[in-house]
DNA sequence: AAGTCACATGACTCAGAGGTCACATGCCGA
DNA sequence: TCGGCATGTGACCTCTGAGTCATGTGACTT
């Protein structure tokens, strides 16, 4: 947790140190990133970085709080009946949210990727040592139920088909990103093409690229 | 290329190095690597180190010409002649040398990992720059190869496809190695499991986890 | 025995990291 | 006007990184 200084700061510097620090992280990830750069971009002295923060992770881990709060806000409604869909309803609702998010918010999603990508980074462990499980659960949960609804096959692996939907899910972003950045970072025009290709890939999902 | 001097070494000398080396890239990656852990490693003096080599990148491109060099010894013949299988049993042919490959050398391929994951790393950019897009050309023609055989649908976006499967074979990687990690690092045992996930993995690919 | 040459060595430089601290500034109530 | 207290500041600390260099060593030549 932050220091109390640091919440009474005026909103507008406070903003604009968050900003600045989730783009450091965002761009060179938890361990490369400089906290003499963050102090730099957001124009204030080191002395009053270590007045608000205790540390590095502190100001992670407060990101990612609030990280986690305003992704909370483009959750589907959806997502929040699990029962009510099939599973690739919502496999599909989950991937557009996702996208949606990180249309709007694209440093964020960075550094969600940067998660992902270091899930076994202790700083990681650390903050979502629950989270993960939990989140392992509920994809369980989720198949489990498919399975006996007759929507998934009953032969698959449970762990591993978690774990690769877990990987997809990166790599989808991963190819969003690239793709704009090859498109010169002009992302509305981009956008309704990625999300074609969510339907498409939830389609390879469901019944693979070979034919039938 | 490292200097002469290093070649000049008896054997036993320089594969100490390479192996200390390999390790400490495989745990810690490129940028958090640090010589004075392999100088300490394979008990050598620092200024020794630069003796053979010019520096740190030098090192790690040595490393990765050997690795590959190493892994062509893997590749089975039937990746030799892919005009002669269908895509499918190529792909399970490459996983199949990757993984008897990670099972012999599981340093290496913990690299092999790091490359893959950091693939956006200048650093990496730089090795593999023509190999990359040679690695894509590839795949997109044995894609295209196998669309025009009728043994994939001709409806995939064969960019993004071709980005999935790289990612898969990371992810597969990655289970692998959790794998054994949860299990003692006892590999032998768990060796056929695994080999059998790729059956299922490849069947995935092919029919996707959807009840037919 | 003297000289040469390849290799070995670790103390050193400089840069940048995270984090600290003595002091400056400015506001607010008395 | 003054004291007190929250906030701001940047020089400074220690640590570790990559990379350098003057010097040492030992084998082989002449």
């Amino acid at each position: 947790m932050p220091k109390e200084t640091f919440f009474n700061l005026p909103d507008e510097k406070r903003a604009l140190i968050e900003a600045t620090a989730v783009s450091e992280f965002a761009t060179h990830g938890y361990d490369n990133a400089s906290i003499n750069r963050i102090v730099a971009g957001a124009k204030i002295a080191k002395g009053s970085f270590y007045q608000y923060f205790h540390d590095k992770k502190d100001v992670y881990k407060h990101l990612m709080a609030r990280i986690a709060e305003k992704k909370l806000d483009y959750i589907s409604p959806v997502l929040q009946n699990p029962g009510d869909y099939d599973f690739f309803t919502l496999l599909q609702a989950a991937y557009r949210s996702g996208l949606d998010f990180a249309r709007e918010n694209p440093q964020i999603a960075l550094i969600g990727n940067q998660v992902f990508k270091h899930r076994d980074h202790p700083i990681h462990q650390e903050i979502f040592k629950e989270g993960q499980d939990a989140g392992k659960a509920f994809y369980e949960q989720l198949l489990r139920l498919a399975i006996a609804r007759g929507e998934i096959r009953p032969d698959i692996d449970i762990p591993f088909v978690i774990h690769i939907l877990n990987t997809l899910n990166v790599a989808t972003f991963e190819y969003y990103f690239e793709s704009i950045k090859g498109n010169d970072f002009n992302m509305t025009e981009i956008d309704d093409d990625v999300m074609d290709t969510v339907d498409l890939f939830i389609d390879f999902i469901k019944n693979g690229i070979g034919t039938p």
